[in-house]
DNA sequence: CGCATAATTGATAACTCTCAACGGTTGTGG
DNA sequence: CCACAACCGTTGAGAGTTATCAATTATGCG
């Protein structure tokens, strides 16, 4: 790994070394589902953890057109920029708690502390390495490929084993896969009917039956 | 921007912070056209500038799907790696000239130095910003926006005014925007049929003709 | 000059989008 | 508690964009 000074060898998340080690203040705050945390060209005063709930981070084209980059799962960090704006809006997707660290405190704690500087480092450097595992997908895969990957990703990233409850509707799959949501529901379908997965109850509730056929898709 | 300590202001790249700030000794090496820098899955040993000629960055998928991420051009940083291997293999696009600095020696200068952290915090960042505005453009936009996109990024990035010089093959700019060659070709065609563009010489040689209407395609 | 590579162009196919209708779920207020 | 509205998800038909396959022309290099 890049740099293995002092830090802890496996710290949980990048964004918990700015407080554990470094003593920056945080806050909490809730956000009701689909409230805006911040908007794409304000100015990046906080950066964020979610300690419950989900985030979607995106970009808006004309007619309409939404790029979802990413979306911030419990123990994720996100909105840290290294310019002065914010280059993505936020939204919560559901109720969600969010833990707020005011980026001048950051900024201040990293200009003496190489530990805090590192967490920033390493932080921005899983945001790019998700950027960049998201263009492949966006670049060259399927609509089948697309939602087999999306689902194997959610489930790597739910704690919870057995079913994967998704907290985001078809529109936002839609527009995280670069698909429409009519596309993502005839792919689910078509992974239902094949028997790879199956709906527990609501339609965001998915099990996956065949781990192995999933990945194989994925893998294409 | 994110910590405003003691670094020059406007520094010209983030890799140069390396090598000016922090005295990280580095070497120059030529690839011919078509070689490899590194592969995918190697360790990485260096990090690499641009000094002369192009370099694709890519990943490979089955069936020959090839998804460049970036192109490098003279002073363009890449080949940095939170973790200890490329993400991505990389080659030249043309006879290309590299400076090469050793992981290892900026590693430790980094250990140190919070002006070579905060280098590699921007060379980052820089990546990041860009495969960003890529996913949008892979995501959400149509193949002549993705074209007209491509040509006002390279006639951006390119110092040289007037005839944009493309170094790169038309399976290239297909395999960076995530189209086919014949639908880049055809494309570039329209532009030149509604007078946008026009081939100088041979066709990798371009002009923009249009630059506001090439702009207003690319906002779209 | 000739061959290999690169780029264009055309015809057709395939995939995904668009438009539309329908069924299901949830939440709210009478 | 039920009725209704709003939202969500699925499904179908057809259109549109891009991919694929194929042939031709252009370019560059030995």
């Amino acid at each position: 790994m890049l740099v293995t000074i002092n830090a802890p060898p496996q710290a949980p998340a990048a964004f918990d070394g700015l407080n554990t080690a470094a003593q920056v203040p945080s806050l909490e705050f809730d956000y009701p589902k689909g409230t805006e945390i911040f908007g794409a060209s304000e100015p990046a005063q906080y950066i964020y953890q979610v300690i419950e709930g989900a985030v979607r981070s995106y970009q808006l084209l004309s007619h309409g057109r939404r790029q979802i980059g990413a979306f911030h799962l419990a123990g994720d960090g996100f909105g840290l920029e290294f310019d002065d704006v914010h280059r993505f809006s936020a939204e919560a997707v559901i109720s969600t708690k969010l833990r707020l660290v005011k980026r001048q405190s950051v900024e201040r704690s990293a200009q003496g502390d190489l530990v805090t500087m590192l967490s920033l480092l390493r932080m921005t450097s899983t945001s790019l390495r998700h950027a960049e595992d998201h263009l492949l997908l966006l670049g060259q895969r399927t609509a089948l490929e697309r939602v087999a990957n999306f689902l194997v990703e959610m489930e790597h990233r739910s704690a919870a084993a057995g079913v994967l409850a998704l907290p985001m509707n078809r529109r936002d799959i839609a527009d995280y896969l670069g698909l429409t949501l009519e596309t993502v529901s005839r792919a689910l379908t078509a992974l239902k009917q094949s028997g790879v997965i199956k709906f527990m109850g609501t339609q965001r509730d998915i099990v996956v039956t065949d781990t192995g056929r999933l990945a194989e898709i994925d893998l294409c």
